[in-house]
DNA sequence: CCTCCACAGGAATTTGCGGGGT
DNA sequence: ACCCCGCAAATTCCTGTGGAGG
């Protein structure tokens, strides 16, 4: 897979094995820096699964790139191997959150992660049925394949509502599941999670509760240079992992950011046809990992957001003063523009409203009412996280 | 302190989609 | 082939609200 030698170009002057870099990529457990308690606390938590008992269900808070994801997705797999020797099958659904908010959107994802149509015969369409019958199929599909599920919801905290944690939770003592049973490990960004959450799901889902801390900057070092191997030798000059640890501990020790931001960086230096990558090229690759993360934001929303993102990016550079917030009626007279040129039917004012809204939840933008005063109304002001110009980059890459 | 009004946002409704059941 | 159902996106309808000027 090292493929160096390509007939579509020169070799790869700067990249050994790209794939350490991609944060997707689970790696073994020798390469998980920094977290080998919590590792152990989540096995001790999980014990159970592996004779085919119910194990505990388990909370996760930290900010992102702390590893929660990573810990749980090594941990359920290693689990998976272990109790694949004493006969017990288990199986992990992963399911992100900030994609499947609504319950049935939910529910089907997971019943489509454990089934497998070819054996079980159990089809999962992706519209058409009532919230119930997916969780009819979800039973029946873990009865057939497994003794032991275990959920890793993750964005747990970004859920519209508790049911499903409530039917899951229940399933087991309610008899919906007779031969198998299942675990939750849910992972949440904020610490108050626990507290929103209604009295009869906490007491089961927090059964055990685990804290992961940010990463510090010696830390973020070590993660870097464990995987400095997906370089070259000395491609990598001095004082570069140095550089993208200290701005990746500045926001909060995220390590996801880490790595992208060194691997934005190789590929920088390989676009300018450079033999070594250089602090300078780190400084340009932090630009486009915000950017890149916009992007990717951006290309989960429906198609009619990035156009008021682009109205407010413009609005706010015409505007170029220092409080640069921008009422809804403006956004939406610079969106029935932007709507023409394109050649888009604009959406109606209360559906914008909305989407304006989501944009705000989703921390891209920042949401403020105000009145102004007597016959003006109440106003909402939106202002950017971002500067404009990495915005409307970012519009336009997707 | 009350008023006034453009806008906020909740609720009901429509539209379109992809399935079931018969 | 037909009708009916649930969901999500979008629209329509309508009540609630903030706060400077009276």
């Amino acid at each position: 897979m090292s493929g160096n030698e390509s007939f579509f170009g020169s070799p790869d002057h700067i990249f050994r094995n790209k794939n350490l870099l991609r944060v997707s990529h689970l790696i073994e457990g020798d390469r998980i820096i920094g977290r080998q308690e919590e590792l152990q606390s989540l096995a001790n938590a999980l014990r159970d699964a592996v004779e085919g008992y119910q194990p505990n269900h388990v909370l996760i808070y930290g900010k992102t790139g702390t590893g929660k994801s990573l810990c749980s997705k090594y941990i359920t797999k290693d689990l998976t191997e272990q109790a694949a020797d004493n006969g017990v099958s288990v199986g992990v659904a992963y399911i992100d959150c900030l994609q499947h908010t609504t319950e049935t959107r939910a529910v089907r994802t997971i019943a489509k992660e454990l089934n497998d149509p070819d054996e079980t015969g159990i089809k999962i369409p992706s519209s058409g049925l009532s919230t119930s019958e997916y969780y009819d199929r979800l039973w029946e599909t873990l009865e057939q394949r497994v003794d032991v599920a275990i959920m890793i919801l993750d964005e747990i905290d970004k859920l519209e509502n508790d049911d499903i944690l409530m039917q899951l939770s229940r399933a087991v003592e309610s008899g919906k599941l007779r031969d198998s049973t299942l675990g939750i490990i849910g992972i949440s960004n904020k610490i108050r999670y626990r507290d929103d959450l209604n009295e009869r799901v906490k007491s089961s889902l927090s059964e055990r509760e685990f804290v992961f801390p940010p990463y510090d900057a010696n830390q973020l070092q070590d993660i870097l240079r464990s995987r400095q191997d997906a370089f070259r030798e000395e491609v990598l000059e001095q004082g570069v992992i140095e550089r993208v640890s200290a701005l990746a501990a500045r926001e909060h020790g995220d390590a996801r950011k880490a790595i992208d931001i060194l691997r934005f960086a190789g590929e920088i230096a390989q676009e300018s046809d450079e033999k070594t990558v250089s602090i300078d090229h780190v400084n340009r690759a932090h630009e486009r990992e915000e950017q890149n993360r916009l992007a990717e934001l951006l290309s989960k929303q429906p198609y009619h957001s990035k156009l008021l993102l682009q109205a407010l990016a413009f609005r706010t550079q015409q505007l170029n003063d220092g409080s640069s917030a921008v009422p809804t009626s403006d956004i939406y007279a610079t969106y029935e523009h932007l709507c023409e040129q394109e050649g888009a039917d604009p959406l109606r004012i209360r559906r914008v409203r909305d989407l304006l809204g989501e944009l705000a939840f989703l921390s891209i933008t920042e949401q403020e009412r105000k009145g102004k005063g007597h016959a003006r109304g109440a106003h909402t002001l939106h202002e950017l996280v971002d500067e404009p110009d990495l915005v409307l980059k970012a519009c336009n890459s997707v």
